[in-house]
DNA sequence: ACCCATTACTTTGCGCACAAAGTATTTGCA
DNA sequence: TGCAAATACTTTGTGCGCAAAGTAATGGGT
């Protein structure tokens, strides 16, 4: 009966060179790899965004506006896949540094616009250039970024499906 | 040369969702795919876990311990990749719980050991089972899964890299 | 034996990430 | 027109994730 449990994920199989000891571990589950590439991921990412008064979730953000400006805090939140009450205060902590201003829709109050200021703008280039900086530190191919893309989009999609 | 540039997101015409725009996105970078699906592995595993009393990076620790017991937490923080000042509270959240005791090494008092309690080990069977039940509601093949945890691990290996 | 650097862990402070509950505005429709 | 449901955002509470600073035990080197 515990016959299914000895069930082998397709990851645990391929000689794991990140595994020290014969034996398994963390790393051959695809779970636990992308739950650390992200965090790791994070970390590269805050020496590079401190120039720019940045966290990597305020940086989607403006990412986001420089794409699109004038966006609902619900617009943000589907371009960033952040939860609302998640970027509300994100959102707070950039008008605070003056990179964008949040004003109340006049057609729909319930609605807040958020407008970039000059000095949002002004980051655009200096902050976009870091995603070079960072990928050059990286030895995978452009290739296999791509893949990376396209496979966590996917499975972005699957999980988010209500069950 | 840039052909790469116009491949098609699988994402983006399915629901419509993703990319209203014919223009660009924030689903087309890699960093952004990897930080939202790393989130939505999270969100997904939450209402599974749940059952258990666990979060998933208390899942993490759980499973580090199943492979190998009487752990110091030094240990479990090169296991689990968490930060040590991260695996305190975790650990000590797991202790109240009564999944495992922490005792100070008689050998060298500076060091804890993590044991695991029966109540730890009785979970072993159900908490693992879970990663099936998540990885059934993907629709990436196994192929696809190997080939993410792979490039997962390179890509947190070149980040940690101190520069 | 005495430092002092090292190691192992804890604490503090900040910013997410999100569920759940709250507030205010708008819309649908009877 | 009135009022319940829906929508847009905010607030609260819990638990990370990690840098930085703190505490305490250990191990060298002299």
């Amino acid at each position: 009966m515990s016959e299914t449990q000895m069930m082998q994920v397709t990851t645990d199989v391929v000689e794991g060179e990140s595994c020290q000891q014969g034996g398994e571990c963390l790393s051959d589950n695809v779970c636990f790899a992308l739950y650390t590439a992200a965090n790791a991921l994070v970390r590269a990412y805050r020496p590079l965004l401190q120039q720019c008064d940045l966290t990597y979730p305020q940086y989607l953000t403006m990412q986001a506006l420089w794409l699109k400006d004038k966006a609902s805090l619900t617009d943000l939140s589907q371009a960033t896949r952040l939860d609302l009450g998640t970027l509300t205060p994100i959102v707070k902590r950039l008008e605070a540094k003056g990179l964008l201003v949040r004003q109340v829709d006049s057609r729909d109050e319930r609605k807040k616009v958020i407008q970039m200021t000059p000095a949002g703008e002004a980051l655009k280039q200096d902050a976009l250039a870091l995603k070079q900086t960072l990928l050059e530190k990286v030895s995978v191919s452009d290739a296999e970024l791509e893949q990376l893309r396209q496979i966590c989009l996917t499975l972005t999609q699957d999980l988010n499906l209500r069950e």
